[in-house]
DNA sequence: GGACGACGCAACGCAACCGTTCCGTCGTGA
DNA sequence: TCACGACGGAACGGTTGCGTTGCGTCGTCC
């Protein structure tokens, strides 16, 4: 009965609320503002900010990463680096991300959410990566998927999200060539 | 004139309440709650929360971290991410770091606070540390300053800040290892 | 011992947002 | 053609925070 064109009205307003304002700052009559919907339309559809947020944003970042297998662990270092750069690299998702992921330390619900939408997706997709590499021989056996997560989203993640510094595709080649050399390095 | 204790009460408020709200919602209410004070003890140091939460939190900031130099690349990234380490898995620092850098994003003011206080003097310390690799043999000469903080800071504080998963010694010890690897890896 | 000034406290008017309710409109399906 | 229900809009009382003001207290310096 709700309608579609309304609904998604309010889902982008919800993100370009949080861009804006972060979650702490975000209030469902801005949001209805900025929709150009009344307040009673949102509160139709969700009983607060916080599921409200939850939904929206979790639906969107369940949605994953395209990771293909290119036969070799330095073009999946490569491939995954620039995958990653171009999402983080859109303005809302710059914003947002570190906004929701500084909620997530007081608010578990939030932590869930992100920890399962994204973490997880990205976890497996680094354990993927860090396993066909193992049985390629193109790494050790013992080599850590925890620690290797570490190195291959941190340092895109601080420079993308924290520094936020300029990135370009000679950086990112170089990036990867670095990360595959840790990794080779990084033995349980 | 202004009472010391009083002012340092409302400085501790400001980062405990900065840790339990956020930036977003900090209120100059709570803080003069929490420090046990009148609002009008708050309004009459800072004209408002922005320049309040600027001069506490740049003011702690800028001390800077003290990094030795132990003589070996190696060492000296162990003592880097042990230090480092240690200041992020503060409770309120790790919550309040990521929280304005956040904030940072749409705040010019609070990001140039940051920048100053926390990044430059990573980046000097980064820098020299990489620098005196260089001039000791441990590293090629176009070694990349830029690409080496990200490899240094990147994987520490994702793992401390954003995925806040456990850290410990033996863990700190491998991944000095994997970014010493990576550092002679990433070439400019 | 008296003046000064920071202090806490309470109250002010104003603004924003909460979540709810009522209303008149409009599109859709029976 | 008519009933239903989501819609936008306006208003509600209540809460929270803003930045300011006035007051009486208390410690300090002259």
């Amino acid at each position: 009965m709700l309608r579609d064109d309304v609904t998604e009205a309010i889902r982008l307003a919800v993100f370009e609320e949080l861009a804006a304002s972060g979650y702490g700052r975000l209030s469902i009559e801005a949001v209805a503002r900025r929709a150009g919907v009344g307040k009673t339309a949102v509160y139709r559809r969700w009983r607060s900010k916080l599921p409200m947020v939850i939904e929206v944003v979790s639906e969107v970042a369940s949605m994953g990463l395209v990771l293909p297998d290119t036969g070799s662990l330095q073009d999946d270092l490569r491939m995954f680096v620039h995958v990653v750069a171009r999402v983080l690299r859109h303005p809302l998702a710059a914003q947002i991300v570190p906004d929701l992921l500084a909620e997530a330390a007081r608010n578990p619900e939030i932590a869930d959410t992100l920890a399962t939408a994204l973490r997880e997706a990205q976890r497996d997709s680094s354990a993927a990566l860090v396993r066909k590499a193992v049985e390629r021989g193109e790494l050790p056996a013992d080599t850590d998927p925890e620690l290797a997560l570490d190195l291959i989203a941190g340092p895109l993640y601080w420079r993308l999200a924290v520094a936020r510094g300029p990135v370009s595709r000679d950086y990112l080649d170089r990036l990867a060539v670095a990360i595959g050399a840790a990794l080779a390095a990084g033995r349980r």
